[in-house]
DNA sequence: TCAAAAGTGTTCGCTATACACCCATGG
DNA sequence: CCATGGGTGTATAGCGAACACTTTTGA
């Protein structure tokens, strides 16, 4: 960043962030896509996102997107990687800043631009504008190996849900099988579930699970995997 | 990124490249930083970077660095976060693709800037310019964390080392200490390297070893985790 | 001659894995 | 009444962690 120049001697990139918006329906993992309304790629679905402004961290500039488009404040997102080849964008250079999000889709209400946003499953997905695909790709790689670390799943479940549930997401994340009694005892281990007291249960019910920050916090510290 | 605008109706911040360059001695995890020559932050040391080109990528404009301080061409080199808090530079909105670099310290020979380069321990780094403490911070974390699932150690290493060499790197970058001989049979059950012959071998010579790129793709692919 | 370094073994305990059993519900 | 789903239990194998022994070299 030498020489005796200013900022505005060099050429500058125009400068995206792109948000890769995830949720669970219970069966199969989703992305929300906008079908674009103006050229290039009218009519091509392609992840939401858009320029950044001045005054904001792209951090901020994702967190609006999402809100834009899913009505979800205050969701999980993270920056995962930012694209930078050249001729990405055909009306010029254009570098993007790539962020997933974690979102309960049971909660996301469809915000501003929402006509023309739709849920897709992950395995799915139509050709998508730009290099959306690679995007897409990463995202999911990425996505698959921060859940060995982190138990980030829960960003997805409604805040209370059944370890059936919550199998049934890490299945469709990781796309294994697990055994049913060998999970509990796992998680249960973990202790990271703390078990919501559904008064006097008829019985049969799966318990109903909430997850625990606390201990959540602690075990991001001290390292944590899950098995494949 | 859509409306019926132009992209130069979006007001665009200036991008550059930083690379935390990490080097091994043998003992201590190092880092290569430049003093800078002009304002702002005249005569700090600072990671060594600049503004990306608009006809390379940001990679290309890494590696460019990279080639520029140490000589080096074709290291391994990772994109690990990008930095876009506003005011973090001050002459005006700028965002930093940062990437991390491993190298072999031993082969290099310093260039054209390296006048003004010098290897820093880890843990013996000087106040930085910019915000680059919080990125050195967050690649230092970053390459932990990846040490774990992919043994990129390797690119800090001479093509051949010991298992004693090999052993302190890892010590060195995560901060433990392992029992050696655990640590031998560890490796030798990973089948991760190569026993170099060297010949009629006067004994209690310890034996060097070469990394084995084959089997380094297989356990990328499986997955693959060490002890902590 | 003795300390230090390098290679090889042994044991123990934890945990991942595979698989079994019991109970309640509903068709 | 029996298939299904949900909670809990048990046995085994593999690996990580702790620790021991032998040999060779050089001070």
């Amino acid at each position: 960043m030498e020489k005796k120049k200013k900022l505005s001697d060099y050429p500058r990139p125009s400068v995206t962030t792109d948000c890769v918006i995830f949720g669970f329906d219970g069966t199969k993992l989703k992305v929300l896509l906008v079908e674009r309304g103006v050229e290039p790629f009218k009519g091509t679905w392609a992840l939401p996102g858009g320029f950044l402004r001045m005054d904001e961290s792209a951090e901020q500039g994702a967190l609006r997107e999402l809100q834009e488009e899913t009505g979800l404040e205050g969701a999980y997102i993270k920056q995962f990687h930012t694209f930078t080849t050249p001729g990405r964008d055909p009306r010029g250079r254009v570098i993007t800043i790539a962020y997933y999000a974690l979102v309960r889709i049971q909660e996301v209400v469809g915000g501003d631009d929402a006509a023309s946003a739709e849920w897709f499953a992950l395995d799915d997905v139509p050709a998508l504008a730009f290099d959306h695909d690679q995007i897409l790709r990463v995202a999911s790689r990425e996505l698959r190996r921060q859940i060995h670390f982190e138990p980030v799943g829960f960003e997805l479940l409604p805040k209370q849900f059944t370890i059936k549930e919550l199998q049934a997401l890490y299945e469709a994340i990781l796309d294994v099988k697990f055994d049913r009694r060998n999970f509990y005892k796992k998680m249960q281990h973990l202790e990271l579930l703390t078990q919501v007291d559904t008064g006097p249960t008829t019985r049969n019910q799966p318990f109903l699970f909430e997850f625990n920050a606390t201990k959540y916090d602690e075990l991001k510290h001290k390292g944590f995997r899950l098995e494949f």
